[in-house]
DNA sequence: TTGGATTTGGAATATTTATTCTATCTGCTA
DNA sequence: TAGCAGATAGAATAAATATTCCAAATCCAA
C-alpha cells in the first residue's frame, strides 16, 4: 500500500481531457456512478452554476455518490471539478444568436456549415408552422388512422423520412410496411382494401413513388401524399396532401420541416389509434 | 414602520434590466459601491460562477462592501443578485414535461403536435450550434475525407440518418456503403485497410452498430461517431466522437439536429475531398 | 448458499461562503 | 474646527455547501 495510487494527479485540467476520461471510465462504472456519468456528460454546461445537491438531484442520487464520481475521475472533491468549469465557463453567452453569428462568420469550413444548416432548418421550421394546412393535416390523420395496414414510400432524399415513419409507425404498433424498393420488387399488390398509402416525394419525383400511389387511387386505397408542393404530381393522385417546403442552403436541403411533419403525423395517428381501441 | 419600503420589488429581472439599473446608479455612487458596479459591469458573466470574495478581490473592495451593492441594486443580497445570471445564462432545454401534460388535456390535436414538434426542434438546433465540438467536428471531416471508402452505419432511430448520410454521399461521389443489417449479413469484411466508419447510435445503443465499431478498431480502421453522450460506448471505439442532443417531446425525439449535423459533415467531407483532388 | 469484496445511503462533520453588525473613518457644512 | 451624515472595514455570525465515514445492502465468485 507504499505505493499509493497518485489520483490527484490524473485529474483532468482541461474539458476535453475530462471527456476523454469520462467516456473512458463509463463504461466499467457501478449503477449509481454510472448514473452521475451520464447526467453530468448531459449537462457539461451546468456544472459550473452547479451544487453537489443540485448534481445529484438530476442524476437521483445521493450527494455522496457525486462525491465518489469526482474522486474517481481524479480530482480531490465537488470543488475542484467545478473549478475546472469554472475556468473555462469564460467564453460565456450561450446565447444562440450570438454563437450562430461567431460559427457562421468563423474559419472553420465545417463548423460554418453547421452554422449554415441550422439556420437553413431554423427558418423551414418556421415556414413549416406558417404555411400548415390543418385541414389537410386533420384528414391524413384520419385516413391513416383507419387503415388496416399503412403503406410508407419514399425513395431516394424521401427515403430517410419513409424509414423513419416506419419506424415511429412501429414502436407506436401501428402496422406499417415501409416500401424501399429493394430487389426491384413490385409491391403493388400488397395493397388491399382498407389500407392507406402514405407517399414521400419531392421534385423530382421518383418514378415508383408515383407509380404506387397511381396504383393505390386505381385501387381505391386512400393516399396522403408529403410532398414539396400542391402542383407535385403525386398530389393528383392523392386525398389528402401535406406540403413542406424546405430552405435550401447550397444544392443541399436538409430535412428537418419534412423529418418534424413525419413525426407529428405519426405521433397523431398513432394516438388516434390508441384511442379508438 | 407600517410602510415598509420594499426593496425587494425593484430587484431587475433581467439582465437588461440589470444593465439599465447599473448605469442610472452609477454615477451617484460613492467610491467602494462605485468600484464594485465598474468591475460587475466589466465582468457580467462571470458573476454567475464567481463568490461574493472573487468580486471583492476583483473589484478591490471589502466583502461587505459587495454586499452592500447588491442591496442597492435592488436584490436582497448577493445570491438573489447571482441567481438572476445563473438562470439568465442556463442553456435552457426547460421542462417539456409540463407542456405535455398541458398538450394532453388541450385541444388542436394534429396541428398542435406539429406546433410542439417544430419548437423541440428548433431548441435543439439552438442546442447543436451552442454544444458544437469544432475540433472533434475538424477530425471527423479530416478521417472521413481522407478515406478510400466510407462504411455508414446506424440502425433503428438512427437508420434514416445513415441512409440520408448515404444518399449525401453518394451525390457528392463519395465512395460510401450503407450498413443497413438487411439480411443479418456480417458486412465486417467489408472494412479494408485505408476506409473509415462513420457509426451513428443512441441510447439504446444497437450491438451491431457497436460490434461494426470495435471491429474497425481493431482492423486499425478510423472510426466517427455521432451519438448522444460522450459516455456512449460508441465513443470508446471512436476516434472523433460528434454528440447531439435531440430534444424530446414525450416519448419521441425529433431528428432535426442529428440530421443538420449530419449533412453537414457529408457537405463538408464531399467539399474536402473535392479539393483534394 | 456462504464468504468476501464492492457499492451504497445517509447521518455527522468540516469547510466555505454569505450576511449582518457596529465601531471607526471620511468628507461635508456651518 | 465641531458636528453630523453617510460610507467603510472587518470581525462575528448565520447559512449553505462540501466532504467524510461507516453500517447496511448488494453483488459475485466458489
Amino acid at each position: 500500500m507504499t505505493d499509493d495510487t497518485k489520483t490527484a494527479s490524473t485529474a483532468p485540467q482541461t474539458v476535453e481531457a475530462f471527456n476523454a476520461r469520462l467516456a473512458d471510465l463509463a463504461d466499467g462504472l457501478p449503477k449509481r456512478l454510472r448514473q452521475c456519468a451520464d447526467h453530468v456528460a448531459a449537462n457539461l454546461d451546468r456544472i459550473a452554476v452547479s451544487t453537489v445537491a443540485d448534481l445529484a438531484a438530476g442524476a437521483d442520487v445521493p450527494p455522496s455518490a457525486v462525491m465518489r464520481f469526482c474522486q474517481i475521475m481524479g480530482f480531490a472533491g465537488f470543488s475542484d471539478m467545478q473549478r475546472l468549469f469554472r475556468d473555462a465557463y469564460a467564453p460565456g453567452f450561450p446565447d444562440y444568436a450570438t454563437r450562430l453569428a461567431a460559427l457562421r462568420g468563423g474559419a472553420g469550413g465545417a463548423s460554418r456549415l453547421v452554422a449554415e444548416f441550422v439556420e437553413a432548418g431554423r427558418l423551414s421550421l418556421e415556414g413549416l408552422t406558417a404555411g400548415l394546412d390543418e385541414a389537410a393535416l386533420e384528414q391524413a390523420v384520419a385516413l391513416l388512422a383507419g387503415a388496416g395496414m399503412v403503406h410508407v414510400v419514399g425513395l431516394r432524399r424521401a427515403y430517410p423520412v419513409a424509414a423513419y415513419l416506419a419506424y415511429v409507425f412501429e414502436k407506436m404498433s401501428v402496422p406499417a410496411m415501409l416500401h424501399d424498393g429493394a430487389g426491384k420488387l413490385d409491391h403493388r399488390h400488397a395493397l388491399r382494401p382498407g389500407d392507406a398509402v402514405l407517399a414521400i416525394s419531392f421534385a423530382p419525383y421518383s418514378e415508383e413513388t408515383l407509380a404506387l400511389a397511381t396504383d393505390a387511387l386505381a385501387l381505391g386505397v386512400p393516399v396522403v401524399a408529403l410532398t414539396d408542393q400542391v402542383t407535385s404530381p403525386l398530389a393528383r393522385a392523392a386525398q389528402a396532401v401535406l406540403t413542406v417546403q424546405e430552405v435550401d442552403f447550397g444544392a443541399f436541403r436538409s430535412l428537418s420541416a419534412t423529418l418534424t411533419m413525419a413525426i407529428a403525423l405519426a405521433v397523431a395517428v398513432g394516438t388516434a389509434r390508441g384511442s379508438q381501441g
